[in-house]
DNA sequence: GTCTATATTGGGATAGAC
DNA sequence: GTCTATCCCAATATAGAC
């Protein structure tokens, strides 16, 4: 491109100009794929029509199934990342903080069981991948299990291994979505994030 | 065969006559693999040769990969209830009872993410077979949640929902099942149990 | 009941035009 | 960068001998 810098057009740019950039298209449409059905479950062609392309583009993008699959995960479990560390920055007692997040998560429609997923196909993956993938996942424990151990240092929970609790955390909230997908419809999002929450606030011992 | 009844055969009889019938073999073989490779990590060609047999036997015996699949999942599902039936059935208490069927749980070599194995091929299960599988699951869960029931009548815990309960207990086995796999071999089955069963047990709250 | 050999297809990956 | 067309292999499933 030797052009020089062209005025810019009156009136609405061309939609193209406002589009999702075609990797983040593909992305999206992976993860949420990946999710639902599993690695084996999807097909490229089948990423390709959900994110409105063809096989060739996603091989333009990436060098393979596999590869897209690693980016998917991480992607998402980077923005599930962030969302969580906003959550568990708020003011409030670790309680009501945890619980937020647990509603929070409950109510996002792909939750998802990468743990699954991986189980299938760690085999696939080479040394690096699954690297990047434990590195993604550490680092949302991590950001539980930190929110756990200054609330254990103020004394608010007795909490002795923060990174093993935040791992329970977590999988009670798969559990609880789960649950939410068996009953149906007709759930009840906040009370099935308290039940889960107490459970993992008070166990089940005697009072 | 019209041969009428021959004369036991001095000596040690063959070999053949006290192997595991076939069938069985088979279900055993597809079933640790279908643990550890999941569904689609796993071939029919594979399954023969780790039972010593050959594809077409396989097809002889079960009419499809996803009907071996299946069937194997139940198999093991009811095994698993019937060893968990009988360590919650001994006269002690339930946090005895529950700490001995973690711990046996946790030293089993294939622990199993059933769910995740599930998800990836639910969209090829029939419902019958879907509802097989969970049958076999929820007799499982029942049997831990009939124990946490009782023990509630009793007051020896606070449980409001045995069947919520039993979910959980469950999935902090497979928790504890990852956590022993990364940590590797240097791993205390018994330290692992103990932690989660405190958790499970008094939940994170202040003392 | 168990084998060898093979038919068939789904889907990952690439070539090359535009 | 995106398309159409195609290669190619792995893996399910079957045919038919023994």
């Amino acid at each position: 491109m030797v052009k020089g810098p062209e005025r810019r057009r009156p009136g609405r740019p061309p939609a193209s100009s406002t589009d999702i950039p075609t990797q983040s298209r593909i992305l999206q449409a992976a993860a949420r794929l990946f999710m639902e059905f599993g690695v084996d479950g999807v097909s490229m062609g089948q990423i390709a029509e959900a994110s409105g392309l063809t096989k060739a583009v996603l091989y333009y993008y990436f060098r393979s199934k596999t590869d897209l699959f690693v980016e998917a995960v991480v992607r998402v479990l980077e923005i599930s990342r962030e969302k969580t560390q906003a959550i568990l920055d708020a003011p409030e007692p670790l309680y009501s903080r945890l619980l937020r997040l647990m509603r929070t998560r409950l109510g996002i429609a792909a939750p998802l069981e990468w743990g699954a997923a991986l189980h299938g196909s760690r085999n696939v993956l080479t040394a690096d991948q699954i690297h990047a993938i434990e590195r993604a996942e550490q680092a949302l424990f991590d950001t539980v299990a930190a929110a756990l151990g200054t609330a254990a240092e103020r004394g608010e929970i007795r909490c002795i291994a923060p990174d093993r609790a935040a791992r329970v955390f977590m999988s009670l909230v798969s559990i609880g979505h789960a649950e939410l997908e068996r009953i149906g419809t007709r759930a009840d999002v906040a009370a099935v994030a308290k039940s889960f929450m107490d459970i993992f606030w008070s166990g089940i011992g005697p009072a």
